[in-house]
DNA sequence: AACAAAATGCAAGTTATTTGCAACAGAGTA
DNA sequence: TACTCTGTTGCAAATAACTTGCATTTTGTT
C-alpha cells in the first residue's frame, strides 16, 4: 500500500492531462489514504465537511479520474458505486451477499487467467484493468 | 449451454422454495434462452409485450430469483445490473469501457485462485459464486 | 495581466429500482 | 372441491444514485 505526497498526485492528474484543482486533488488524495473501496456517499460526506465540496463534483471528478484511469470503480450489487486507486495490482474482493462486507484480497495473481481470456476473445485485443468479486456469506451473516 | 424444458424450470423454483407462478416462470425461461447477461431492461420490454408483466414484478422476481440463488446479478460499471443464470459454470466477461459490448468468456478455470482468496480471508469461510470482469477497449471502439 | 477552456455550486432533472396497498392466485388442508 | 393463509401482482407514487444546465470562478497558457 504505497503512500502518495500531495506532489505525486500532483504528478499524477498532470500526466493524466487534467488540470489540478484543489477539489480534485482532494477527491484523489481521500482516496488514496482509504485500505478499501469507499462509496461515493463516504466521500461526499467526508469532503463537504471538510472541503466543502459539492456532491456533483465529487460525482464530476471521480468520472474525470476514472476516465483518466487513476481510479477504479467497482461494484458489490449493493446498489451504489465503490471507487478505489488504480494502483498496478489487481482488485479482488470477498462480498458478503447479506450485509455490506467487502474484503479486499491482495497477493493472488490472476496474470495468467486474465491472458488466456483475452486470448478467446474475438472481441477485444488489448485489455486495461479487471476486478473479481466473490461473493458468499461472511462469517456475521452465515 | 444446457437447455431447460418448463419441468425442469419449475422444479429449479419448487426446490429454492419458492411459489411457481406464470410470470416467474417467464423470467427464469427468458433468461434461460439468453446467450449474455440481459439488463432488465430488455426483460421488462421482452415480457411486456409478451406476457404483460409490470416491471415492478419483473424486479421482484429477479430479486427473489437471485436471492435464491437461481440468477447471478452482473455490473459492468454501465449504470444498470445485468443477469444470467446461476448455473454451475463461472462468469466471465470482457467488458468495453467505452461502448456497451460485453462478450462471455467461457471455459477459462478459476477453481483454484478463488480457493487461494478463500484461504487468505479472515471474514469469510465459504463462498457461492463469483464473477469476473475484465476492462479494455473492444476493437470498434480501439 | 488577459484569455479561453475547464471546473464549480446550486438547484433541478433523469434513470434505475423500490414500495404501499388493494386485488388476486398458488399450495396445503379439511 | 372449498377454505384459508400467505405469497404475488399491478398500478401509481416514492426513493436513491447519479447527471445536467447555467451563471460564476479557476486554471494553465500566452
Amino acid at each position: 500500500m504505497a503512500i502518495y505526497t500531495r506532489e505525486d498526485l500532483i504528478l499524477m492528474i498532470k500526466e493524466a492531462g487534467l488540470r489540478v484543482t484543489e477539489h480534485r486533488l482532494a477527491v484523489l488524495s481521500y482516496l488514496s489514504k482509504v485500505k478499501q473501496p469507499i462509496t461515493v456517499y463516504e466521500l461526499v460526506d467526508a469532503l463537504r465537511k471538510k472541503d466543502n465540496i459539492d456532491q456533483a463534483t465529487v460525482y464530476r471528478n471521480l468520472s474525470s479520474l476514472h476516465e483518466a484511469r487513476l481510479l477504479r470503480r467497482l461494484d458489490f450489487n449493493h446498489g451504489h458505486a465503490h471507487y478505489e486507486l488504480e494502483t498496478g495490482r489487481a482488485s479482488h474482493q470477498l462480498v458478503c451477499s447479506n450485509c455490506e462486507v467487502v474484503e479486499k484480497i491482495e497477493g493472488v495473481g490472476v496474470d495468467d487467467i486474465v491472458k488466456k481470456m483475452l486470448k478467446k476473445s474475438k472481441k477485444f485485443k488489448s485489455i486495461n484493468t479487471h476486478s473479481i468479486e466473490v461473493y458468499g456469506l461472511c462469517k456475521a451473516c452465515t
